[in-house]
DNA sequence: GCCGGTCTGTAACCTCAGTCACCTTCGATC
DNA sequence: GATCGAAGGTGACTGAGGTTACAGACCGGC
């Protein structure tokens, strides 16, 4: 495939996924296309680290990243997910010259990422009020979750937790018992326990890597409260 | 007292609060002292919540606020603490235009502050880089802390998160049983049994409304596993 | 002094959730 | 169809932490 169809295609993504770019001038825009990494990153693969220093500003195009932090024994907890359209704030703020946040970033599926260079991202923060904007809001986004997490961890119950996430996963849920209590912060059997009572209540149907919900309002009763 | 006199004072005490002042331009300083309001809140008084909209960006000159998360049931827990020299963060994102983040915002000790309109908030952020990389930093801090937090609500035993806490708060902490309890998210009589746990090891001495850290060194060590 | 509220100590009890151990089931691969 | 690893089921046990319910200690004001 030429470079220039290559080019245009990326282009087309970049503001379909990042419509903020839609207001940059253009040279500026042929500029951020010319010096972007495109990077891909397959499922399962680190995106950066505790230790790593980051060499760009990130902008997720397709495929989803998690941010969770690990326990030594193993647990984990997911903090919030990247979506398409999303940018790393912890490299954003890792950029600005800040602590290194100690989380770690995961691939969820084979993840297309284009990686802005400090450079570029700096003047683009210093010079285009949208992107700054654009950045600011995800911070804003990112703290209000990450605040609920921490009322959600402190204070409700796992079953709620777990019966809010459920829900929330919409109708037919893939994922092994390990990848939710991944999410959680908890174990497989607790898990497997609950969903198990979620099972004999009525509420979902279980079978190898997925979960159906036969009863979502009943889910959602239980999870809030 | 006269106005000019406490003019000149509030100019002190703003830059010596907030440096980042100090590089702006004369006649901007003086519409941001002309235009911002100072408020007092006592002790105990709430600066903002959940539902209440917010009328500016408010700078702490004098006092700490905590911001927590409350649960019906009156438990509570310390998201963070915004000192002298920093900005009430979760106004900020308000201003911006964000989702109203449902937290609460308590004077810790009386709380002196000087609100920022949210007009002359928007032009400082606009046009003044250095205001933009101290909100910026701001929000990066904020968003590390509560990550941590997360963490430590997930994986760690309440005695290591306690000895974690009176280490920090360094050699005689004068609170309740219930303030501890409340930063920590968990009830007076846990903290009341673990901190007589300590005391019979020997890491503590506890009075009324007083601990005594007697060894500080077997409590750190406590606290970080 | 007496009386109120606040702070603290403490015991009995209970529940949620984590750990351990082991087994079964399923699917892919040789 | 034998084998192996990943996914899931299940039970026994344990422990951390929350709840309830008091009682005593301290401190202020009257």
């Amino acid at each position: 495939m030429p470079d220039a169809l290559a080019a245009a295609q990326l282009r087309r993504l970049l503001l379909e996924r990042f419509p903020v770019f839609g207001q940059l001038p253009g040279p500026q825009l042929e500029r951020l296309l010319a010096e972007a990494q495109l990077l891909r990153v397959p499922a399962g693969g680190v995106l950066f680290d505790a230790t790593q220093p980051c060499r760009g500003f990130p902008l997720v195009l397709e495929g989803g990243v998690r941010v969770a932090k690990f326990a030594p024994n193993g647990r984990e907890i997911l903090l919030y997910r990247v979506d398409p359209g999303q940018g790393c704030i912890l490299s954003g703020g890792c950029l600005l010259g800040h602590s290194d946040y100690s989380a770690r970033g995961i691939a969820e599926e084979d993840v297309t990422l284009l990686s802005v260079p400090p450079a570029l991202f700096h003047q683009l923060m210093l010079e285009f009020e949208p992107f700054r904007r654009f950045v600011f809001g995800m911070y804003g986004e990112r703290l209000a979750e990450v605040m609920e997490l921490v009322e959600a961890v402190a204070f409700q119950r796992l079953d709620e937790r777990l019966a809010q996430l459920l829900v929330h996963r919409g109708p037919v849920i893939e994922a092994t018992h390990q990848k939710l209590a991944d999410e959680l912060g908890s174990v497989r059997e607790i898990v497997s326990r609950l969903l198990r009572s979620f099972e004999t209540r009525g509420w979902v149907k279980l079978e190898r890597e997925r979960i159906t919900l036969l009863d979502p309002k009943s889910l959602a009763a239980h999870g809030r409260l």
